[in-house]
DNA sequence: GGGAGAGTTGCCATATGCGCAACTGCCATT
DNA sequence: AATGGCAGTTGCGCATATGGCAACTCTCCC
């Protein structure tokens, strides 16, 4: 990534996304979408200007307003433009790859990419402990703290690491848990790990610990992000090598014991299964 | 009193639009993406202008530029914000199509997702027949016992399936009416179906079941799992292609008949607009 | 009836973005 | 090595679209 931030000027385009961030998260997918009013206090615009960019985006298709509460929600071109995106792709090609691996680990699966600074998962698959019906895809998570960021970063040149650590090094956030719930008392928003547990606390050590997982061919997370919680992701690779994505899977602590390792490994080949599977892909429908 | 069209401004916003239309057609989404030129010559716009909408563009995520080609594509940000939507998107559009279709067929229909190894009814509306003021919301049903079941999994690789089948083929309850009464005099726990209606009695017929299913574009049930009752299904894809429900139509066999393949094929037809509403066919192909 | 809340619209100063043209890099060709 | 062509970015002046305030409508509810 570059963007030594030449500070762009975009000021409506910005304002039009914050909206659109804002109709995508919790408070409006609950109800009947969100009023003028509701999106103004969100993101603290005045109603006048929100009323206008709410107009124009339904016109423009990407929302929808309903004609009776007047609410709007994200609309059908939106959708579309979102199917036509290469993680659309991606998922799909993903999808039975991620779905053997919850199989047979028993566990819940994840498919991420790097955007910015953070990781996006963009696919899950449950495992059959899992009693929620609804994964985390969508949620963003502070890259270099998870196994799958780091993953993601594990192929980048020292110099881009550089420039993406000194903006991005800092940031610690967990976006976006879709139980409304959850985001209102802020209970998922940040564990503070255990200070002992952190492998990785400044630029150096994120070095280090990316060069051991080149070298291992995958990454393991044991409590570092939560208490309980241990997890290990390996890279998807696309037909030039470079790494597009990481496969993670996550786990209680308690079922996995001392076998996390072995959990890296057997990840690492599921992952480079879906990597031959993409680099053929490209006749295949 | 809205709608008369009232010439709104959206002068950057139309053209951003457009920008984003170009970067999800056939020209982008094959190769490496657009360069400035071709987007430029593609919306008929100055390519200064559309060298620094991109950058703006790609600045707010929405867009990703590749490092060597230069090359614009769609960003990862447009696809979070639709997959964070996607369950309460489905819920909420599948209402009116569930609705038309138990007013047309005058039968019950249904909405049902997979959960673990069992069918769970997420929403129901009943036929003009009905009297009952509950529907099956919430109840849970073996999947490879039921039409919308085995839609759900008609989507599974062959490992994938074995798997789960390893796990789950065995399960014969019906779970959790909703209806207390029932639950209390186990009523509708389980009923064993005549042994000659049965399709599904191991895998190997599962699996051709399914590869029927995959043809015809919808499942038919014939007194399989209660005597006097048929049934039929048809998938629900998301944007990604992928099955994420079922919808179904139940009914008594007196009222079907012989019309059972074809209440099949009226259901794959709703099912169809359902998908297409969430995004399908707006993109792929 | 009137008051509160939600949403829209008019107005004006100002910041924004358009369009042209000049500029930088890159690569192939001679 | 010089040249020309192509892809993309940037500087600048001017028209205009946009933000913010306030006034306005509409509906709902007491």
């Amino acid at each position: 990534m570059i963007s030594t931030a030449p500070r762009r000027n975009s000021s409506g385009l910005a304002r039009d996304i914050e909206i659109l961030e804002v109709l995508g998260g919790p408070e409006a997918t609950q109800n009947e979408g969100l009023g003028v009013i509701q999106v103004a206090q969100l993101t603290g615009r005045d109603k006048a200007v929100v009323s206008r960019s709410l107009a124009t985006l339904a016109d423009a298709g990407l929302l929808v307003r309903d004609e009776v509460t007047l609410g709007y929600r994200l609309g059908a071109r939106l959708y579309a433009l979102a199917a036509r995106t290469s993680e659309s792709r991606l998922v799909s090609a993903s999808r039975s790859h991620l779905r053997r691996l919850a199989l047979s680990t028993r566990e819940t699966t994840h498919l991420c990419v790097l955007r910015g600074g953070n990781v996006l998962t963009v696919m899950s698959e449950l495992s059959p402990h899992e009693f929620r019906t609804t994964g985390w895809e969508g949620v963003t998570t502070a890259a270099w703290r998870t196994p799958s960021g780091r993953v993601l970063l594990s192929d980048w040149d020292r110099a881009s690491l550089s420039r993406w650590y000194d903006e991005h090094g800092r940031d610690v956030a967990i976006v976006g848990p879709t139980d409304p719930v959850m985001a209102r008392t802020g209970f998922a928003v940040l564990r503070t790990p255990p200070e002992d547990k952190a492998v990785v606390t400044d630029f150096e050590s994120l070095l280090d610990e990316l060069a051991r997982i080149r070298s291992r061919g995958y990454a393991t997370l044991d409590e570092e992000l939560e208490l309980g919680v241990v997890g290990a992701s390996a890279p998807v690779r696309d037909l030039t090598g470079r790494i597009i994505a990481a496969i993670n899977v996550s786990a209680p602590k308690a079922r996995i014991g001392e076998r996390l390792d072995g959990l890296g490994r057997y990840v690492a080949v599921a992952a480079e299964e879906l990597s031959r599977q993409l680099g053929v892909g490209h006749g295949v429908g």
